[in-house]
DNA sequence: TTCCAGGCGTATC
DNA sequence: GATACGCATGGA
C-alpha cells in the first residue's frame, strides 16, 4: 500500500507515472474539473475531493485519513504503470501514445456509476455528458445508486435534458433493483458473458458494455471501440492489436484514445 | 443550416 | 449477419 503523511488535515503521498490532467481528462471519468494549473476538484459517488500535483508529489486536501484507502484504490496507486508502458512500448505507435499520455492511470470507478455514466455518453459529446451527470448529481446530492433512484420516472429525470437516454437510465435502474442484472455476477463472469449480461439493459451495446467493464470493473482486457478507436484500428492495426497488448488491451486503448483525440498520432 | 458527438434499437434484406 | 436510419440535445 502506498505510504502517506498527513499535514493539518491534508494527505500527502508520492506516486510515479501519475499525471492528474492526463488521467482525469482522458474520457474515463466525467466529474472532475481543473481549478488551476495543478489542482482538480471532483467526486466519486458521494465523496468529494480536491487534489493537486507537484511532480510526483500529490496532496489530498481536507481529507480524512480513513478515506485514503478509497482514493488509493480509485487512482490505482499500487499498480506499476512504468512496467505497463514498457510492455506496450514494444509497439511503435503505442510507444508514441504512452509517451504523449504519460501518467494516464486506469481509474477504479464504482460499477453502477460507471454503467449509468456511459449510458449517458452514447452519441454524445464530453462537455454535454458532464453537464447531464452534474444535473443528475444535483438532484440526488451526489451520484445516486440504483437503489436511491428507485421510483424515478421520466419526469424525475427531465431536468437532466438527457434526451432519448432517459428511458435507458430508467431501464438500467429497474433491472439492477429487480435483480435481473446482478453486478456481482458480472464481476465474476468471463468477459463475453459479462458483456452479454450488461447488454440486457436497453441502451447498452458492446461499446458501453466494454467501457463499463474496463472503467467500472477494472477488466483491463476489455477494449471499447468508439468512433476514435475505429480510426486508430483502421489506420494502425487493420490486422488486429499487437501481441504486447495481451490482457491489457483496455489500458492500451486508453493511451491510444487520448493520443488520437489530441492529434498526437498524426505523424506516426 | 448542417454536421457531429466515447451508440444503440429497430426495420429490412 | 449486414446495413440504413432515427433518435434528444446542444455546440461548432
Amino acid at each position: 500500500m502506498t505510504k502517506y503523511t498527513t499535514d493539518s488535515g491534508n494527505i500527502i503521498f508520492t506516486c510515479p507515472d501519475f499525471d492528474l490532467a492526463h488521467t482525469l481528462d482522458c474520457g474515463q471519468a466525467f466529474r472532475w474539473e481543473q481549478t488551476d494549473g495543478h489542482t482538480f476538484r471532483g467526486a466519486v459517488g458521494r465523496k468529494k475531493l480536491t487534489i493537486s500535483q507537484d511532480g510526483d508529489r500529490f496532496t489530498l486536501y481536507d481529507t480524512p485519513e480513513e478515506d485514503f484507502p478509497f482514493w488509493a484504490g480509485y487512482f490505482d496507486l499500487d499498480t506499476d504503470y512504468g512496467r505497463i508502458k514498457q510492455t506496450l512500448s514494444e509497439d511503435a505507435v503505442l510507444r508514441r501514445a504512452c509517451e504523449y499520455g504519460h501518467g494516464i492511470r486506469l481509474l477504479r470507478q464504482p460499477p453502477e456509476e460507471t454503467l449509468l455514466s456511459f449510458i449517458i455518453s452514447q452519441n454524445n459529446n464530453i462537455p454535454r455528458i458532464k453537464g447531464i451527470i452534474e444535473r443528475l448529481c444535483g438532484i440526488y446530492g451526489g451520484f445516486p445508486t440504483a437503489r436511491e433512484m428507485e421510483g424515478a420516472d421520466e419526469s424525475t429525470l427531465s431536468p437532466l435534458r438527457a434526451g432519448f437516454r432517459t428511458r435507458y437510465l430508467l431501464d438500467c435502474v429497474h433491472r439492477i433493483n429487480s435483480g435481473e442484472l446482478d453486478l456481482d455476477a458480472v464481476s465474476r463472469a468471463d468477459l463475453d458473458t459479462a458483456a452479454d449480461m450488461l447488454m440486457t439493459v436497453k441502451g447498452v451495446g458492446i461499446k458501453v458494455a466494454m467501457c463499463t467493464l474496463l472503467f467500472g470493473f477494472h477488466r483491463t482486457e476489455a477494449y471499447p471501440v468508439d468512433v476514435w478507436m475505429k480510426r486508430v484500428n483502421a489506420r494502425f492495426y487493420p490486422d488486429g492489436l499487437p501481441s504486447c497488448t495481451k490482457g491489457i488491451e483496455g489500458i492500451a486503448q486508453q493511451y491510444l484514445f487520448y493520443a488520437i483525440r489530441e492529434g498526437a498520432l498524426e505523424q506516426a
